[in-house]
DNA sequence: CCTCTAAATAGAAATGATTTCGTTTTAAAA
DNA sequence: TTTTAAAACGAAATCATTTCTATTTAGAGG
């Protein structure tokens, strides 16, 4: 596992630290997503010191490396998602408890070609994501 | 025109306010979304009195009523956009001049309600966009 | 194993977009 | 008109996120 994650880091030109480690393991042991002053406080009590900032920083570059991927919350704070799937796919959040599912890929990529063609633009990501609750939340009633 | 944004403000049970009335022109004279703060700028000087404050609200409250739709960008600040379309769509926003084109409806509700089913839980709403370089900025080798 | 250096981290402080709050003004219903 | 609930003011607060400089460390190369 920790051989794992370092070889993710190193493919990513990134040192393998003790503490990105340990956040992409904590992430992992995830089912959902996390915001960093979140991993923040639990990985703190792991080391001497450990800084809020690093772990902002960390999680920008992993999430930049392709490692993590970023969750796009309507309270507009950042939250990171560890998602091993390697194929390009899109997610479904849950807003109650955070879960994360993935969906399959839909016809994105040609509608981002035609775009590409009929406005004679150049694109160059995109946003897709469902949110929601997930089956568990909706049957316990919950509330996004 | 004033009349017709009147008509529009009432039906979404806010008042017709001058100020609203001046926010929804102004951005439905733009090709592009505006942050508030721009739209703040450019409207103190024709009133005595306009707090920016009273911008974010209301483009908060126009957006929660669907008068108008905010553009979900990278750095993660606050923009919004007239959309005069009626249907169901999405949009495809230029991260340089700002420009922002309907693209077609893809089949995103029927991967919605397959998402709902396989999973049991409910989508509540849905992230769709598409961010690039329109075609002007493209061919003027404009960066994002 | 050491040594060395660029990369990573600490932590306090700054930032700055966005929101809150108590008061004043106003749109529009009656 | 009169009335009043909604809207706006604007100074101040908030608070997630970033910056900055000094210190530490991973890991390449000997």
């Amino acid at each position: 596992m920790e051989q794992r994650h370092a070889a993710v880091l190193k493919a990513a030109g990134m040192k393998a630290t003790p503490k990105r480690l340990a956040i992409l393991e904590l992430l992992e042991a995830e089912s959902g997503y996390a915001s960093p002053e979140e991993l923040w406080k639990t990985l703190k009590g792991r080391f001497d010191r450990l800084g809020l900032p690093t772990v902002y920083r960390n999680l920008e570059e992993l999430s930049e490396s392709g490692v993590l991927t970023k969750v796009i919350h309507p309270n507009r704070q950042l939250y990171y998602y560890f998602c091993s799937n390697p194929e390009h796919h899109h997610h479904f959040v849950c807003l109650s408890c955070r879960k994360v599912e993935d969906i399959p890929s839909c016809g994105i990529e040609a509608l981002e070609r035609e775009v590409s063609i009929r406005n004679g633009g150049k694109v160059l990501s995109h946003i897709l994501q469902l949110n929601g609750l997930c089956g568990g939340c909706a049957k316990k009633g919950e509330k996004a």
